[in-house]
RNA sequence: CGGGCCGUAGCGCAGUUGGUAGCGCACCUGCUUUGGGAGCAGGGGGUCGGAGGUUCAAGUCCUCCCGGCCCGACCA
């Protein structure tokens, strides 16, 4: 007999990238049966060493994802399987907002981003390189500079807006530290998409549906998530959203109110302070606090609460040159507040020269006496009066300090952080932190790029104007992530119907033992167009039934004991509850159960 | 970038006062097993992260470098 090759049923490698299927979750594979003597599995017995969440631990020991470099993975085939329904959901409710889906290029020319300003605003973390001509590029971190170069050349006329593309594709932004499996990593690939408006209300009317888009998205992926209010960093828009999925190792923090529906990232959360003690201003006093360089120490050291302290904060920036933050000494300083408040992009914690040249003494600082830094002061301090606070000088500290008797503060704006246990600003209700992982983002940029760029429209009379823009960001695989942190237990992976990488997952007892049997099982499955795994592999039945608990596949039929009476189990993988069905009752039961 | 831990077979690990490399799982062969990670027998697989040094002799001691993980700084 000639050896023949078969043909790839799908023809050619039309996914570049490795990770982007263009097809809603695989329907040229619907039907299929997947035998897994036939598959690239490799399920590990026991936990990569390096593994702590247990999206990492799991994903990697159930033949998901394996390790390339630091926060650059390879997906195996179950793994791509997973992130394709994902980004099949993303795909069809993009689409359905009215999104037009593009692909714009990883690599590109430095010259965009000399126009937007973020070539030289953006730090180590793009990846640069020159080509062979010794033209700068780089490697897409994300790609605001390249849609509005896109559109900018073909659209003219606000007949042509509002317009919402999207794409789905890799992205490299070069961590510090990656970690945590797909949850932070280096490369990775995102749903990005970018709106272009004539007016305000139409960025609001498209920001809105992508809100609802995200809330459907997360549903049907079958995670829980808290929408914030959240800090616009680098993108420099005006408001953004960003959705948190709650799970114990997340890194960020959600600051929400228990009694009303505030909530905001912790970065820009806000708090409502406590009405100050009404006192009399008394009289300045220098007393010596001798190796007392912490609020705690001071405090204990004078018999005085913390709250009655002032607690000294130093950072740099590039425009500001040393700023002096002060706050009540029982409240930690934010420092993404402190630089929103001072409108300064590059802050940093001072070094002690630069603290000690202003006449500060680390440990014992006050503002008082202080010489070029800007003061910013949180209102806590301007309000509580007789406050502790140093004296500049090592080993002692001033009493009943006063604003603005004693120090009058460049700025006063809100910089301490907001935190549990601390008053809701709308509500006054007690604060509650939680912490989370951020599976999505929405932000109105307004004309910070269409402006930098020169990306214009004519309006109806002809003048022009800078397109006013939103953009949209979904992570898949931090997605695809997330969904295993929230949905596992002590033997895998609980997948959610929506997302599972195959549906169903047969595992006859003894393969080949009952032909009639599988026959039947494997004719009702192929009738009802389900994606099925078929576990054949010559191995004893409790390894296979170990391997499918631990890949989360949400239903398994076994064959085995009463097979001969015409009867199969089906098993629900989240909830381990069994039902016998006769292969006459098979077709409607297992329609059933992937309908829902 | 700072602090801590760690690099020995595909995975998980052991390796004593320095003496020429081992265990479990996985893999290959055979037999027995077969409903929750089987048993016996045989077998393959290692530049001990890399470079330099000390030594008669280095997985082990010293120096430098590389990589990984965790905490922090940073970031969306």
């Amino acid at each position: 007999m000639p050896k023949c090759y078969p043909t790839h049923p799908t023809g050619g490698s039309h996914r570049f990238g490795g990770h982007d299927g263009r097809k809603d979750s695989f329907p040229e594979e619907t039907g299929m049966i997947q035998r897994l003597s036939r598959y690239f599995l490799p399920t590990l017995r026991e936990d990569p060493a390096e593994a702590e969440l247990p999206s990492h631990r799991l994903l990697v020991r159930g033949g998901f994802i394996r390790p390339v470099g630091s926060g650059i993975y390879s997906l195996l085939p179950l793994g791509q399987r997973l992130v394709a329904r994902v980004e099949g959901i993303l795909r069809e409710e993009m689409n359905r907002a009215g999104g037009l889906e593009v692909s714009l290029p990883v690599t590109q020319p430095a010259e965009l981003w000399k126009e937007s300003g973020r070539w030289d605003a953006v730090g180590p973390e793009m990846l640069r390189f020159r080509d062979r001509g010794g033209r700068d590029m780089c490697l897409a971190m994300t790609h605001e500079e390249t849609i509005v170069d896109l559109v900018r050349r073909d659209v003219k006329s606000y007949r042509q807006l509002p317009l919402l593309l999207y794409q789905i594709q890799t992205k490299f932004r070069d961590e510090p530290r990656s970690r945590g499996g797909l949850i932070r990593v280096r490369e990775f690939t995102m749903k990005d998409a970018y709106s272009f408006h004539d007016s305000e209300d139409s960025l609001e009317e498209y920001y809105r549906r992508m809100y609802d888009t995200y809330e459907r998205i997360f549903e049907r992926c079958g995670l829980e998530t808290i929408v914030v209010e959240s800090d616009p960093g680098m993108m420099g828009g005006k408001i953004a959203h960003e959705f948190i999925a709650p799970s114990p190792f997340g890194e960020d923090t959600v600051i929400r109110c228990s009694s009303c529906n505030y909530s905001a990232n912790r970065q820009v959360a806000r708090f409502r302070r406590e009405t100050p003690p009404s006192e009399d201003c008394l009289p300045l006093e220098e007393v010596a606090t001798p190796n007392c360089e912490t609020i705690e120490e001071v405090a204990a050291f004078l018999g005085v609460p913390k709250s009655r302290t002032a607690k000294a904060v130093f950072f740099h920036g590039k425009k500001t040159g040393l700023v002096f933050g002060i706050l009540r000494g029982d409240y930690e300083v934010n420092e993404t507040l402190l630089a929103a408040a001072l409108k300064e992009p590059n802050l940093r914690p001072a070094h002690p020269e630069e603290i000690l040249a202003s006449g500060a003494v680390p440990g014992y600082a006050s503002p008082i006496g202080v010489r070029g830094a800007t003061v910013v002061a949180d209102p806590s301090v301007v309000e509580v009066p007789n406050l502790v606070s140093g004296a500049n000088r090592e080993g002692f500290h001033l009493k009943n300090v006063n604003c603005p008797r004693d120090f009058q503060p460049d700025l006063v704006a809100e910089i301490a952080a907001a935190d549990a246990g601390l008053a809701c600003v709308e509500c006054g209700h007690q604060l509650e932190a939680v912490r989370g992982i951020e599976v999505g983002n929405i932000f109105k940029l307004g004309t910070r790029y269409s402006a930098a760029m020169n990306a214009c429209y004519q309006d109806a009379s002809g003048k022009e104007h800078p397109f006013i823009m939103g953009c949209y960001g979904i992570g898949s695989g931090r997605v695809a992530a997330t969904i295993v942190e929230q949905h596992h237990d002590k033997d895998g992976i609980l997948f959610p119907l929506s997302v599972a990488p195959f549906s169903l997952i047969v595992v006859p007892a003894k393969p080949g033992a009952e032909p009639e049997a599988e026959e039947k099982v494997e004719n009702t499955l192929k009738s009802l167009a389900a994606e099925v795994l078929w576990d054949d592999r010559d191995l004893r039945a409790g390894v296979r039934f170990k391997d499918a608990d631990l890949i989360g596949i949400p239903y398994r039929i076994t064959i085995g004991r009463r097979a001969k009476d015409g009867i199969v189990e089906i098993r629900k993988r989240d909830t381990g509850e069994v039902e016998e069905v006769s292969f006459e009752n098979l077709g409607d039961h297992i329609a059933t159960l992937l309908r829902d």
